[in-house]
RNA sequence: GGUGAGAUGGGUGAGUGGCUGAAACCAACAGUUUGCUAAACUGUCGUACGGGUAACUGUACCGGGGGUUCGAAUCCCCCUUUCACCGCCA
């Protein structure tokens, strides 16, 4: 969320900012002005009166101790009433607090100057293109029937043991899965990122840390019984690790990596574009974490979008970089750059990573902060992107390296499959 | 799952209901001394939200939430969690 000094320092330039995102913030932002000074001034009243209760209960000891005990009684009758009204300021501050924390929920994060103006996902820009588009013939296969042909995923059979959106990967296709994993997480390592394995369900407190709940609660399997969730990406658990935490400037920026199993409901999307690989209910990722100061953050953010791109320059992948307009960035992102590969039988664009500067606005609910030279604690800026997510990999890399001998595996791979053809 | 003992600042750890936002030690930081290092000495050394240009100052916080009391780190209740032993178990 955003931080009300923010708010309350520049506040024309907060609501312009949101119109980027399409987000009309005029009439929150004044309210939460308003509901702030209110806060204030009920603090205000409070904390004197406080002040003045705790110098009262001081002499009453004193006054037992010498004996006076009439004066004791009345201090202790006028403490009594004051009591009584403090009660109300108390609950005013409560409710105005909540009432913040509850409004500033639903005012997304500013766009960075840099986002582009648009609405949809045609607004999102190309920032840079590279790798080779591959010369498929007529009959080429789309990768759920290269799956179906090999045997590498069963669709079916995943439908059966749970539902659909649950593939069961096989022989060569489990293989594969198991070696983009650990190419993944070695080339991470070998860019400096400390390698992590989160657990995979997290608590309320994680959920609101990371900004999944209170909305996008549908959005993750709870396990009721003990009130629980299964992460939709290692995101969740791996921003956590820094939750309620005051940093070292020196120990950043922080670098992490972790692979997880990531689990979404995405409840309502069906048809032509969930087809295969292409959306799942529980899908295999590494995901790269970043927490930063604010001065280095966007220096973070291009390191992590150049080395995403050695990931697909490496699997010899034809990709682009787009810098996502306003309209199509989340909610919590300052700025965002998908990364997307050519499925070149499905003749389609695929996203597989999503790279983000959050800047304080996540750290804000996080309350992940860090020292600075001054001593002073400030709030951290946090980064994270997919280095690699696998299905849309795995289906660009089937379809576009189809042959008719089999399908190739990139060289960078090899080393980890222990194949170099899947027929 | 059962029983018992715990949870205090970056760490160790003290704390008869008022003199405790918290001893002491360690670590850290700044300085003095010193040819360098070390040692010694001096000082600083939790967070959040208010007030104040500032020095400074008010309030809250001793795992979390309630309660008792004029007054709670301290007493009571609930929850979380750690450790030990028992039970179960890859």
């Amino acid at each position: 969320m955003l931080t009300l000094k923010q708010i309350t320092d520049n506040t024309d330039d907060v609501i312009r900012r949101l119109a980027k995102k399409h987000f009309d913030g005029k009439k929150l932002i004044e309210q939460v002005i308003e509901i702030n000074s209110k806060r204030k001034n009920t603090q205000s009243v409070l904390d004197a009166n406080l002040a003045e209760l705790n110098n009262i209960s001081k002499t009453i000891g004193a006054l037992m101790k010498d004996g006076k005990k009439d004066e004791a009684e009345a201090a202790r009758a006028k403490v009594a009433d004051m009591k009584e009204g403090n009660k109300q300021l108390e609950a005013d501050m409560k409710e105005a607090e909540e009432m913040l924390i509850t409004i500033l929920c639903t005012i997304p994060n500013l766009p960075h100057e840099s986002v582009p103006e648009g609405k949809h996902a045609e607004d999102n820009v190309v920032e840079k293109t590279g790798g080779k588009m591959p010369d498929l013939g007529a009959d080429a296969l789309p990768h759920w029937e290269l799956a179906k042909k090999y045997d590498l995923i069963d669709f079916e059979l995943g439908v059966k043991i749970t539902g659909a959106g649950f593939p069961v990967y096989k022989g060569k296709g489990a293989r594969l899965q198991r070696a983009l994993i650990n190419f993944f997480l070695d080339n991470a390592r070998e860019a400096g990122y400390l390698e992590i394995q989160p657990p995979y369900v997290v608590n309320t407190a994680s959920g609101y840390g990371t900004g999944q709940l209170p909305d996008k609660e549908g959005q993750m399997y709870h396990a009721n019984l003990d009130d629980l969730y299964l992460i939709p990406t290692a995101e969740v658990p791996v921003t956590n690790i820094y939750r309620d935490v005051i940093l070292d400037k020196k120990e950043l920026p922080i670098k992490n990596t972790a692979y997880s199993a990531c689990f979404r409901r995405e409840a309502g999307s069906y048809g032509k574009d969930v087809r295969g690989l292409n959306r799942l209910h529980q899908f295999d990722k590494v995901e790269i974490v970043r927490i930063d100061t604010p001065e280095h953050s966007y220096e973070s953010l291009t390191e992590m979008v150049d080395y995403v791109q050695t990931l697909v320059e490496k699997l010899e992948l034809p990709w682009h970089i787009l810098r996502l307009c306003g309209g199509d960035m989340s909610f919590t992102s300052a700025i965002t750059f998908d990364f997307e590969v050519f499925s070149a039988a499905q003749k389609r664009w695929l996203e597989v990573s999503s790279v983000s500067n959050f800047e304080s606005y996540q750290a804000n609910r996080l309350k992940c902060r860090y020292r600075n030279e001054d001593k002073k604690t400030e709030l951290c800026h946090t980064l994270n992107g997919s280095a690699l997510a696998l299905p849309r990999i795995v289906a660009a890399l089937l379809e576009n390296n189809q042959t008719p001998e089999g399908i190739r595996i990139p060289k960078a791979l090899i080393p980890y499959t222990g194949f170099d053809i899947i027929d």
